[in-house]
RNA sequence: GGCCUGCUGGUGAAGCGGUUUAACACAUAGCCCUCUCAAGGCUACAUACAAGGGUUCGAACCCCUUGCAGGUCACCA
């Protein structure tokens, strides 16, 4: 009997719901001016959410808004032993965390936009559809080797030196017959479905990278599996098939995947499709004993992106960062016009960098202090009790005894030309700032209170005795502060250090160290913001209270 | 190992054959300022263009070789 390429495509797909012409009516090219990007971002469902996903998510995002386009999220589920559960709608709650927030596709719950199902595993009848046809072509067929059988042809390459693969001559189920094919398949014979190559390895394609420029790549030859024994695609026709009937514009992804895009070409040809643009972006990379490499899953905190958020770093702080290793002119760009933010700004594919970049914390942590200092008395606030609310309990009780008193205390020198610089992080402000509390100054004053032996007690005594008996911050600082060194100046403290210095024989100090005894008074701590603001906070009665406890200690 | 890509100071990078004695930012160190700590200002980081060959009047920029690094070679994405 005679077969044709038509009778095995009905025998392996007999009932389909749709044929590609069908599919080409239902997804109709998208309505967009000239110039728009459609972007997407598709991770697949196998973990939280990992810091170089989200600079890919950030960088796609970005080229479609600012070119007017789509940005859309699209969920690679085709891996069905690797997935985890519940982590692709974590993914986009965390993706919405950096308001990264598609236009359409897969939400997380439920999907929108007219170009789904969103999620790869939805998809398998449009996938077998243009499967079909690919075989009637001739450009596909299946395959009926074990993964033993597959195992053993790579072990036999390798020992002979020859490129591992299904390939050529090596692809033993390309020469089978239709009569052969037909007749294992009704027969039960478990098999996949591979894509018959036309390529020549030694033959090179230029292709053009959005971000990498001109290159030559070896052409593909490999009859890669395009669906599965499970009867999902792999990612290579998963991505033929979604971008090209999502119309995607461009690939924005790891560059990993340089290497498999002649295969993705060839993939586009044999279909006759237009392929879209290809941007390979720069993985992020890890120092690891003197050598660079990718930050991975296992071993780096850091490449989990809730690492940053847990540790409370502000995810304007974070973006920022991660813009500033997408596009090296954005820093610059960014310090010109310091009130505007990264929507602002215009971004690139050929400005980035070829080599993955080492993932640089201290760089991180400056630019989460830039950016905490923007932020406004409220905004600190309101921020750090959402960040609270869901990692720190014990700062969101502090926050919510008294929200306006931790406003207060996150004003500290706001109003100041060069504002304090010290938070990076939601984690450290409670830390920082404890002293504020009761509950927690209770306990601190506890502790032997670290007055400098050089002056004798009943010195400090009589400075503190004095300082809260004169007490007036109702005045400008300035003002203020010429009070001090009074007090300072009539126990023999000098105004300040210089004088000290120079005048050893009168002085016994000067006007910090009386700054100091008032400040282990007040904080039980050397160090700690402006005294002025922190006198203006506690309030008169409670300046005196700690006070009195420090002089009865003493 | 084959193939692909890349290699400017500790990190991120400007630079695109001659105004470069190689920007800028982070980090580090010192000084100044200062009520402490941050912040800020100034200065420094002694040979940073992977190495070696070319091409050229002239090279970080072009070519070659070597080295190193990363990626990739799955019924994973």
């Amino acid at each position: 009997m005679d077969y044709t390429t038509k009778d095995l495509a009905e025998l392996i797909f007999p009932d389909l719901p749709y044929t590609i012409e069908d599919l080409n009516r239902m997804f109709p090219p998208r309505n967009l001016k000239e110039g728009a990007m459609v972007t997407r971002f598709a991770p697949s469902p196998t973990g939280f959410l990992h810091t170089g996903s989200l600079f890919t998510a950030l960088v796609a995002q970005k080229a479609a808004k600012q070119s007017g386009g789509v940005f859309y999220v699209r969920l690679e589920d085709t891996d069905s032993k690797r997935e985890v559960v519940g982590s692709s709608k974590e993914l986009l709650e965390q993706l919405k965390e950096f308001d990264v927030i598609p236009d359409e596709g897969y939400l997380g719950d439920g999907e929108k936009g007219q170009y789904g199902p969103y999620q790869q595993s939805k998809r398998a009848d449009i996938y077998k559809a243009v499967i079909k046809e690919l075989i009637i072509k001739g450009r596909a067929y299946p395959c009926f080797c074990s993964v033993d059988d597959l195992n053993r042809l790579r072990e036999t390459q390798e020992r002979n030196k020859q490129i591992p693969g299904y390939y050529g001559r090596y692809a033993s189920c390309r020469s089978l017959t239709l009569e052969q094919q037909i007749a294992r398949i009704k027969n039960g014979e478990p098999y996949v479905i591979r894509f018959r190559s036309l390529g020549n390895h030694n033959h090179k394609i230029e292709v053009t990278d959005l971000v990498r420029g001109r290159l030559f790549l070896a052409q593909n030859d490999q009859d890669i599996v395009i669906l599965k024994s499970d009867g999902l695609p792999t990612y290579h026709f998963a991505h033929l098939v979604d971008d090209h009937f999502m119309h995607t514009t461009v690939v924005s992804r790891g560059e990993e995947w340089l290497s498999s895009l002649p295969l993705h070409l060839e993939l586009f040809e044999t279909m006759e499709w237009e392929p879209p643009h290809y941007a390979h972006l720069p993985v992020i990379m890890k120092l690891d004993n003197g050598n660079k490499r990718k930050l991975s899953k296992r071993k780096d905190d850091e490449a989990a992106i809730s690492f940053f958020l847990k540790d409370g770093y502000p995810k304007e702080a974070i973006i920022e960062y991660l813009f500033t290793i997408a596009n090296s002119n954005y820093e610059e760009w960014h310090a010109k016009n310091p009130s505007l933010t990264f929507e602002n700004f215009h971004f690139t594919f050929e400005k980035m960098s070829l080599d993955g970049a080492l993932f640089d914390l201290s760089k991180l942590q400056f630019l989460a202090r830039e950016t905490m200092v923007k932020f406004s008395p409220k905004e600190m606030k309101d921020k750090a009790l959402a960040y609270a609310k869901q990692y720190n309990p014990e700062l969101e009780r502090v926050i919510l005894s008294n929200p306006n008193y931790f406003e207060q205390i996150m004003a500290i020198e706001k109003d100041k030309a060069n504002p304090r610089k010290d938070y990076m992080k939601y984690s450290e402000l409670l830390d920082k700032n404890r002293f504020f509390y009761n509950e927690f100054f209770e306990e601190m004053v506890k502790e032997a209170a670290p007055f400098n032996p050089l002056f004798p007690k009943e010195v400090i005594v009589s400075i503190l005795q004095e300082f809260a008996d004169t007490l007036n911050f109702e005045v400008p600082e300035q003002e203020w502060f010429e009070g001090l060194k009074k007090l300072a100046n009539k126990y023999h403290f000098a105004d300040n250090n210089k004088i000290y210095k120079a005048n050893r024989e009168t002085y016994i100090g000067h006007v910090g160290d009386v700054a100091e005894m008032i400040r282990i008074a007040l904080t039980t701590s050397k160090q700690s913001p402006n005294l002025y603001y922190i006198l203006k906070i506690l309030g008169k009665e409670e300046v005196k209270r700690r006070i009195n406890l420090a002089i009865e200690k003493l």
